[in-house]
DNA sequence: TTAGAATTGTTATAATATAACAGTATGTAA
DNA sequence: TTACATACTGTTATATTATAACAATTCTAA
């Protein structure tokens, strides 16, 4: 019907759900991204996970697997999420991506002993954040 | 009724629990967990919630967030889950407990720039393991 | 021995996520 | 420009994960 929106290599409903956790300060669920975009003709929960799948996989977003929750990438340095690194505080919820570039090579190389060598990590930082305290 | 069975400092619930996990090769999920104990008597959700958050509370247990599952405890290092590492087979879902007294302690006095003072991490390391390869 | 804390049992429901199917848009190569 | 493959969309239904709320029992420590 109308063009999709392909500017910045996103689909119209990606494109819409991308915008929406970007400009949050906060994680967004699921749900509550579904909620917020329902009046952009986004209906169903099956419509918010495969843009949220598609945009984890191409890097432009990160799960915060302790929260069930998504935020944007603001991290040159994690070229397609492998290599994601978060603070989080448990008073306010705040999250904030951490850009370490020694953290993230220090990770990067880490082997297990057992022989498995690794593509990707995920490490999630929790205490309580300067404001909370 | 009957005494708690009190020898580990865990109540009936949680050491039928925490014996089903602690024998178990695999992470164990929370229905999984309790289609396999209702011959034990445990019949609702809540019991096995209530089970896990403590032991995961005691650091007897460890929740791997990427998978929503359980896995025991192997590791003295980790006292009461302050810092933990796992390593994640991509491919036949695996979990290993990383114990590496480097790794930790690197970690556990990493402090974010913006002041944040951590109490805890948690890392998922992702790959294939030996096995699969 | 009794009060507080922890644990248990139970029903119902909330929150998170996917299966399955039919249709539409887009890119590309003949 | 047709036709094919791929990606995306819309929709209904349902699966999976987790908690609220309440009543009762058991444990522990004073």
């Amino acid at each position: 019907m109308t063009r999709m929106h392909k500017e910045n290599n996103l689909s119209k409903n990606q494109q819409i759900i991308f915008d929406l956790i970007d400009k949050s300060p906060e994680p967004l669920k699921a749900y509550t991204i579904l909620f917020n975009v329902q009046k952009k003709g986004i209906n169903a929960p099956p419509q918010v996970y495969r843009a949220l799948d598609k945009l984890v996989e191409i890097g432009k977003i990160h799960k915060i697997e302790s929260k069930n929750a998504f935020v944007a990438c603001k991290n040159s340095d994690c070229e397609i999420s492998k290599a994601t690194a978060f603070s989080i505080c448990e008073s306010c919820e705040m999250v904030d991506e951490i850009s370490d570039t020694k953290l993230s090579k220090y990770l990067s190389s880490f082997n297990h002993k057992k022989g498995m060598k690794f593509k990707r990590f995920n490490l999630e930082f929790f205490g309580i954040c300067k404001k909370c305290k």
